[in-house]
DNA sequence: GTGCATATTGTCCAAACGGACAATGTACCT
DNA sequence: AGGTACATTGTCCGTTTGGACAATATGCAC
């Protein structure tokens, strides 16, 4: 049985999936929410297998609701209710972790395989979706946390290249001869100042950027 | 009943998917060709549904012959018939007009999947592959790492260049469709062939190794 | 058949990590 | 004197990680 959730603020497009859902076998719906902030609220009651998500919504949008959840709960297949003219957010939405699409006026058949492939962990995708994720797309930058010079400090540097050596923030800290907690308040600073959240991921930043040496 | 054609130059995978495939509700499989030219040849003649195409064969290879079928048959879906390690080749493939892939070692279930999904139309990606196609930049893991470059096994270096994109574990293990456990089972084979006893220093020396994308 | 490599999954647990709130002191510039 | 950047340290807490013991299945080589 595979649990669905919907979330999407018109109601029309809820009572529709509800009604097609409802007489699907092997397919549960076990709850709805409006917006993406609700969305994120009940999800661990909930705890869906699949959830449909609309992309437009008020207070939190789709795609940013779809980065929550893909940090939160990465199992959970995520499958963007979309419309014709909305190709540009959908690829967005699949950069940010969604399994699959599926258009507002797909047919129940449609709609049925696309829940059953997410729940698999396949995607289904329609050719001229394909073509345009294949497309050499112009997708400008990484919206993050990215600031125009993120240049690190000396301490920074110290720190990031002992933890690239593998060293624990304990080791760093005595080398340093600083406490454990400014080894973990450099790090912090390092994170955010290339938009990672983990050590190893900091470490590959700084390969790129050739800061360990070559 | 979807009819289909095989096109591989290996007799031992004509005969493997002959025997999956003829025991498959829906499907009917109407002929078999060698290579692309063949194919070419014999396509009118058994006018099928879908196409299973290798890639890799001798006269005319696969990324040809989907091209020609694009212009002369255009509702013919092309699915095509990779390894793990052809994964650049696949891309070009699915460039080429190809309506999905598959991996030689598929199970039974996926065979039939991508066959019915390719006749519907869709095309059905695993999550990895869908990362890999949304790329925003070309991945260059070529086919020559396997031997020249690394100690490391094709799945282990698939979770470290994802350990080395910051994603968690439980991440990780979403993407390649395998539990935690497993995750950690790789990396720990990673530690160990790096000498190294945690992800941010097995990611340094990846960097070093220049088995992250430069 | 017998190994060997590889891939997969399991549980338990201590240590490490990263975020959320912080505050304090120094040095430099305007 | 006020502002800014940097370095430093504190506690609390949930999450993540890696090690320690594993076992099973598959495919290949000999």
């Amino acid at each position: 049985m595979i649990r669905v959730m919907i979330t999407d603020d018109h109601l029309i497009i809820r009572e529709g999936l509800r009604l097609i859902l409802e007489t699907a076998d092997g397919i549960e719906l076990v709850g709805e929410a409006t917006d993406g902030a609700e969305c994120l609220q009940l999800v661990k009651k909930l705890n869906p297998d699949v959830i449909l998500m609309d992309l437009q919504m008020p207070r939190m949008d789709g795609i940013t609701a779809i980065e929550h959840l893909r940090k939160d709960y990465p199992d959970i297949a995520i499958v963007i209710l979309t419309t014709y003219n909305e190709d540009d957010l959908m690829i967005r939405g699949l950069q940010s972790g969604a399994r699959g699409y599926l258009l507002k006026d797909s047919s129940r058949e449609n709609l049925i395989d696309a829940i059953q492939a997410a729940a698999k962990g396949e995607t289904l995708l329609k050719p001229e979706i394909l073509a345009r994720v294949l497309a050499p797309r112009p997708v400008a930058k990484a919206d993050s946390v990215s600031q125009t010079n993120s240049i690190l400090t000396e301490r920074e540097l110290e720190v990031l290249l002992s933890a690239a050596l593998g060293e624990r923030n304990k080791e760093i800290a005595y080398k340093l001869g600083i406490t454990e907690r400014t080894v973990k308040a450099h790090l912090a600073s390092i994170y955010q100042k290339f938009g990672v959240d983990s050590r190893a991921a900091a470490v590959a930043v700084a390969a790129q950027k050739g800061l360990l040496g070559e």
